[in-house]
RNA sequence: GUGAGCGUAGCUCAGUUGGCAGAGCCCCUGACUGUGGAUCAGGUGGUCGGGGGUUCAAAUCCCCUCGCUCACCCCA
């Protein structure tokens, strides 16, 4: 072995990006229909960036970012998600002051600095989608329902979308009072769970500890504490979500690990994936574009993890893409035969047709073993018999029959089977 | 950052108390002067993750190190 790739790091071989390019392909087409226009943000940006729009606090900021100095003696980090670098985008191209309404997405990589394991890289793909300027809850809804159908475009079945509100101005005073409930169990529960009390006493909530859990079992759920407005923002995407006939469950331990997020947050999971269940999060951001340095234009987004999609649909044998690489397959008999075998692979290949030739001289039986792997409906023999008559002899590869064609005619008539 | 498991051919893996480094798949050639899926024969391919130690002898035992995997934390 002489260089080994960086950790956490993959390389995606031509078979992997079949389900790859599926998968962002769905992308694209579900987030156009929604009305989304694709957009596409440095790979990293300036670490203030990250710090003040994902918060000091989280772990992604506090132990999870790629940092680097660059030549120059800033700090850069390489993105570690892809909201904060859209809203930056924004503001620097000023797109809220033509208006406030902004609808974009975006597919790429992302970059966070820990532990590798099943479903989690370093360096992963993500697709996401942004509404700006809309507080109204029909944006949360048509959110919810683009998740939904995004998901739903890769055939994942078990799919079940949890929601929850978290709140706005009102989430300070609950959070107090949760902390009040917390400290005198606060003894009996584990040294990880005691430290977050202090850093992040919401996250407490989907503590994977089941004597947590069962000790919080009746604190004081955030929906009970909502201020009036944000029940009835909640109440209204629910409603709506019912009348698009998207099922949820309101699930009161979706908290989220970053700060950005106000009012509606929702996690989307599947069965199968062990330890990283979650394929898709996402929330509303109401302060966001104030935090880091905007108007107060409101916002909304998802993001979800290409690598775990892909996963959840191997893992539910969701077929991809049978189709074979390759149209036909020119096979040639003698040296002698292979310049004017290049020159009707050319013509075929202009015509847009998908063909391949064998190129290091390997015996018959080799190409068209070749041939039947590739898994191409018509193989083209090109051999010195053919060529001294102009000919050439196309061979149906189902049904083993043959037919000799003029080589002047051999690109339309093979573009006449190819594209019926 | 913490814990556990695993590193032998391109891939999946055997390798017994330390004693010639193997199989299957893949690839190439042939049996079949110009025709695939089956069968058979032959062939290419290895710093046994790396370094050090013990030993007449190490893939095997000991130490160190690197990497991978899974889990924790957290998250997509």
């Amino acid at each position: 072995m002489s260089i080994a790739k960086v950790r956490g790091t993959r390389d995606l071989l031509p078979d992997d990006m079949i389900a790859q390019q599926r998968v962002e392909q769905a992308a694209h087409d579900v987030f156009a229909r929604f009305g989304y226009g694709e957009i596409r943000t440095p790979m990293f940006e300036r670490t203030e960036l990250f710090v003040r729009g994902i918060g000091e606090g989280t772990d992604i900021v506090s132990k999870e970012m790629y940092t680097f100095e660059d030549r120059g003696g800033r700090s850069v980090t390489l993105r570690p998600e892809g909201t904060a670098g859209v809203v930056r985008a924004c503001l620097e191209q000023n797109l809220f002051k033509q208006s406030p309404v902004h609808k974009l997405y975006y597919v790429g990589p992302m970059f966070r600095y820990e532990r590798p394991q099943a479903g989690r890289y370093r360096e992963h793909y993500q697709a996401g989608i942004e509404a700006f300027g809309v507080a109204d809850p029909l944006m949360d809804a048509e959110v919810l329902v683009c998740a939904y159908e995004f998901v739903g475009a890769l055939g994942i079945k078990p799919v079940e979308i949890r929601l929850n509100s978290i709140g706005n101005e009102e989430r300070p005073a609950y959070i107090e009072k949760l902390k009040e409930y917390i400290r005198p169990r606060l003894a009996e529960m584990g040294a990880r769970d005691q430290e977050r009390f202090e850093a992040n006493p919401l996250r407490m909530l989907d503590s994977k500890d089941a004597h947590t859990r069962e000790l919080l079992e009746d604190a004081p759920k955030t929906a009970d504490h909502l201020s009036p407005e944000s029940v009835e923002h909640f109440d209204a995407v629910r409603r709506l979500l019912d009348r698009a006939n998207v099922p949820y469950v309101v699930d009161p331990y979706i908290v989220r690990g970053l700060d950005y997020y106000t009012r509606t947050v929702f996690e989307i999971t599947t069965a199968g994936l062990g330890a990283q269940d979650t394929i898709l999060g996402g929330g509303r951001y109401d302060d966001l574009v104030s935090e880091v340095g905007g108007g107060p234009v409101p916002g909304i987004g998802f993001a979800a993890g290409l690598d775990r999609l892909i996963l959840a649909m191997r893992e539910q044998d969701v077929a991809i893409d049978e189709r074979p690489k390759h149209d036909v397959y020119v096979v040639t008999i003698g040296d002698d035969t292979r310049e004017t075998a290049f020159e009707a692979l050319t013509a075929l290949r202009r015509a847009g047709i998908r063909a391949e030739m064998d190129h290091q001289g390997r015996s018959v039986r080799a190409q068209m073993k070749t041939a039947n792997q590739l898994r191409v409906p018509y193989v083209v023999v090109l051999g010195e018999d053919e060529i001294a008559r102009q000919e050439a002899t196309v061979r149906d590869m189902d049904d083993q029959s043959q037919e000799t064609v003029p080589l002047a005619e051999l690109t339309s008539r093979l573009s006449a089977r190819t594209n019926p």
